[in-house]
DNA sequence: TAGTTACGCAAGAGGCG
DNA sequence: GCCTCTTGCGTAA
């Protein structure tokens, strides 16, 4: 038989123990199906110190299965260590316990051997291989997947918990609504009788459309969880794997649902979207298709959604199918909107997480890492080994100097915690070098103790080799590859800072941020020394600079790349001098606000951090408020405080009368006129039964809802994670629900309205009060 | 089945008188 | 009623 080379895409994995060791495998997706790919006779590795060795073997004198191997690595503190390989990962699961309850010390035991697998060779996605020999030997290369996807939505009955139909959607076009009862089936609509029946029908739906991917929105924690119940509810089983083998659903200690299919993989819209950094005042369905779609959903009230599912069913099912099916194709469209799946295809390729994977970016450090440190000689150190014992601090937030400014410039420093882990090398192996190198000019200084070699080094190289295919990304409009870098580049000092990870030390993290301070600082000196201009604000990455209220949009514009080349320039000759590095650092002119407002607290003089607004300026001409940290930008702001303070903003900023209007406004609420923008949002971040310091309004109202329910025998639950809708009362917060007070219009005037706009009203010399305070009682 | 710290603000809780 | 501290949330970067 001739040697045949395909290509193919992992899209998910597993592991298990057989007679002749762990077996590995893995499904592909390639241009000719889907095909599985099993690798036999694997052992499970990890590492020891070599000085552990005598009482390893003592400790583990009555299981078989292992050996301890002599090998040339070492950890970062240069001690030797052996390889302990286990030929079963039962075996191997009783060794790591063993050991960690005798305090041996392990390292990479975590790694699972179908990942180490992958990671060791470098695949990350795209795999080749060939089909003689017995044993599949796969590499890496490049290949582009298409997938087949499915697109699935449920409807239920709220009341009695069952499921009314089941519709699917695929990229290639076919359409199904299962739908439960009787009816005569068309070309989409196939009726299954009993749900039971119907049940087993989506087995075969499922098995004949054959997809790779399963998408939806909030898919497994709803869908797929309610068709799991029924199916158990009735004794039927869900063989839906590629394997024949039933899904695997089950609830973590933290309450999210997992969801295993062989050979398959579920997205949820919700998750990736996440994932990828988009962000939604709510992310529901019908919001997210209307903000990124630009439409809405057929059912037009969210409120009454449950009975109308129930009353559609009983009166049109054509209509519940119709229904349905949109839901599948507005998750399809955003899939095609947002370009999710190139995304997750690019996140793959760059870190060779899985593409279901949530998350994970501990991991995906791991693999972009360990493989380069063995080579390098050697292994990661044990979890939470890393120096923890000294502060290593965030961003550094520059005290502001409120105002009302004409003509700030905000510059900042491009994707500075990546530029100064490539300039100033923060390596934990060139941390580790440091300490056996003899050549001080190989050296360069850290924080909190740390000292950094300058070559033979591995994430400064990872970063630069993604910092130049972000460019490249860039100029080949490569949206979800440039999207994917970015997060992952920022994502390393991240993990660099937390315990999850393996590298931790706050020797890492703090040589960045602590150098983070300095360059802020040091930038913000320099302005003001050198040029004279005044720095009103700054925050990790950003200064802003007051040009001084005499000043052109040209000169500003002109100002703006002047001082963005010449002081990125200072930097690169100030470290040149100083440590002998290249600087990567990059001052980027980013904004020209034209009309700038710096509030001050509240009830005090000083200014602000986080908050702010300005009118920035376009070179074209054109113009755009923006809102930092304001109430306008919160999500738990009342829709007619933020329109307020537009409305405000957009009057001050463009020398516009805005008096009458804050008059006129405060009178229509006090009439009763503006009730529908008086509603509070906000998400319910525990339980409700947590509150137990203090129970603040939002709370209070989700109580009340609890109650509402109870009272009227719905089935509906106040949950933790959900956002409480809720008015302010004569009698407390109430929720949108079930109101039956009267609004507290002084509490909205009082709270929403006067804070709203006090930040700008105040630097004017006026106040709320001024304007409005004489109404007060008349009502 | 774990990316980080810094910050402002509303409102509750509790002490004081 | 006034003051200070704590809790909870959402946000910037």
């Amino acid at each position: 038989m001739p040697e045949a080379v395909s290509s193919g895409f992992v899209l998910c994995s597993a592991q298990r123990d057989t007679e002749q060791g762990i077996e590995l495998g893995y499904w592909l997706v390639t241009d000719q199906g889907p095909e599985y790919l099993c690798i036999t006779g694997q052992e499970q590795v990890f590492f020891v110190l070599h000085s552990d060795a005598a009482e390893i073997r003592f400790l583990l004198r009555s299981i078989a299965d292992w050996r301890l191997q002599e090998l040339q690595l070492k950890d970062l503190l240069q001690q030797p260590v052996m390889g302990l390989y286990v030929s079963n990962l039962h075996s191997a699961r009783k060794i790591i316990n063993k050991l960690h309850h005798a305090h041996i010390v392990m390292m990479e035991e975590d790694i699972r051997p179908v990942d180490r697998y992958l990671m060791e060779r470098f695949i990350r996605g795209a795999v080749a291989f060939s089909n003689t020999s017995e044993v599949h030997k796969i590499a890496k290369q490049q290949y582009h997947p298409r997938f087949n996807i499915l697109s699935l939505d449920i409807e239920t009955d709220m009341h009695l918990g069952t499921i009314l139909c089941i519709g699917v959607q695929s990229n290639s076009g076919f359409k199904q609504v299962l739908m439960l009862g009787h009816g005569t089936d068309d070309d989409v609509i196939k009726y299954c009788g009993d749900e039971r029946s119907l049940l087993q029908r989506y087995v075969r739906l499922i098995n004949e459309s054959d997809p790779d991917i399963l998408i939806g929105w909030n898919v497994i924690g709803f869908d797929f969880s309610v068709i799991q119940q029924r199916a158990e509810q009735h004794q039927v089983a869900l063989p839906i794997g590629r394997d024949g083998s039933v899904s695997d659903l089950h609830k973590s200690a933290r309450g999210k649902v997992y969801l295993r299919i062989a050979g398959r993989i579920v997205l949820d819209g919700i998750d990736v979207l996440k994932g990828a950094t988009f962000q939604f005042d709510s992310f529901s369905l019908e919001n997210v298709s209307r903000v990124l779609l630009n439409r809405g959903k057929l059912v037009e009230n969210v409120a009454h959604r449950a009975d109308e599912i129930i009353e559609m069913y009983a009166t049109d099912k054509q209509a519940l199918a119709k229904y349905n099916l949109m839901d599948c194709e507005l998750v399809l469209e955003i899939f095609a909107h947002a370009q999710l799946l190139e995304y997750l295809i690019e996140r793959t390729a760059l870190t060779g997480l899985p593409l279901d994977k949530v998350g994970g970016w501990s991991s995906a450090f791991d693999n972009l890492y360990l493989p380069l440190l063995h080579r390098n000689g050697y292994v990661a150190p044990e979890y939470a080994s890393g120096v923890s014992d000294m502060a290593s601090p965030g961003g550094y937030v520059m005290d502001s100097i409120p105002g009302l400014y004409r003509h700030v410039l905000v510059l900042d420093f491009k994707s500075l915690y990546p530029s100064i882990i490539r300039t100033f090398k923060i390596d934990p192996l060139g941390l580790a070098q440091s300490a056996i190198c003899q050549d001080p000019g190989k050296l360069v200084p850290g924080f909190n103790g740390a000292v950094f070699t300058k070559e033979d080094n591995i994430l400064p190289q990872v970063m630069d080799q993604l910092w130049q295919a972000r460019d490249r990304a860039k100029l080949s409009n490569n949206q979800s590859m440039s999207q994917a870098i970015k997060i992952l580049m920022s994502s390393m000092y991240g993990v660099l800072g937390s315990n999850a990870c393996r590298f931790f030390d706050h020797r890492l993290s703090g040589s960045i941020t602590l150098r983070g301070h300095e360059i802020l600082t040091g930038t913000a000196k320099k302005i003001q020394s050198e040029y004279g201009y005044k720095v009103i604000y700054g925050d990790t990455d950003s200064v802003f600079v007051w040009l001084g209220d005499d000043c052109t949009d040209a000169q500003a514009h002109d100002i703006g790349a002047q001082l963005s080349t010449e002081l990125t320039a200072w930097w690169s000759s100030t470290l040149t001098e100083k440590y002998a590095i290249t600087s990567h650092l990059e001052l980027e002119y980013e904004t020209h606000y034209t009309k700038f407002l710096m509030p001050t607290m509240r009830d005090s003089e000083l200014g602000t951090k986080k908050r702010y607004a300005g009118l920035q300026q376009f070179t074209d001409g054109r113009t755009e408020m923006v809102f930092k940290g304001m109430e306008n930008v919160r999500s738990d702001w009342t829709e007619l405080a933020k329109e307020m303070q537009r409305q405000v903003f957009h009057c001050a900023f463009n020398d516009l009368p805005y008096e009458q209007y804050i008059v006129d406004t405060v009178a229509a609420v006090r009439a009763g006129k503006l009730d529908g923008q008086l509603l509070y949002h906000k998400k319910l971040r525990q339980g409700l039964q947590e509150y137990q310091k203090n129970r603040p309004p939002h709370a209070q109202a989700a109580l009340k809802l609890q109650q509402y329910y109870r009272a009227q025998n719905l089935r509906e639950q106040v949950t933790r994670g959900q956002v409480i809708k809720y008015y302010i009362t004569v009698n407390g917060p109430e929720p949108e629900e079930c109101l039956s007070s009267r609004l507290d219009y002084d509490h909205y005037i009082d709270r929403q309205l006067k804070p709203a706009l006090d930040a700008l009203l105040s630097v004017k010399g006026s106040s709320f009060e001024q304007l409005v305070g004489l109404q007060r009682g008349l009502f």
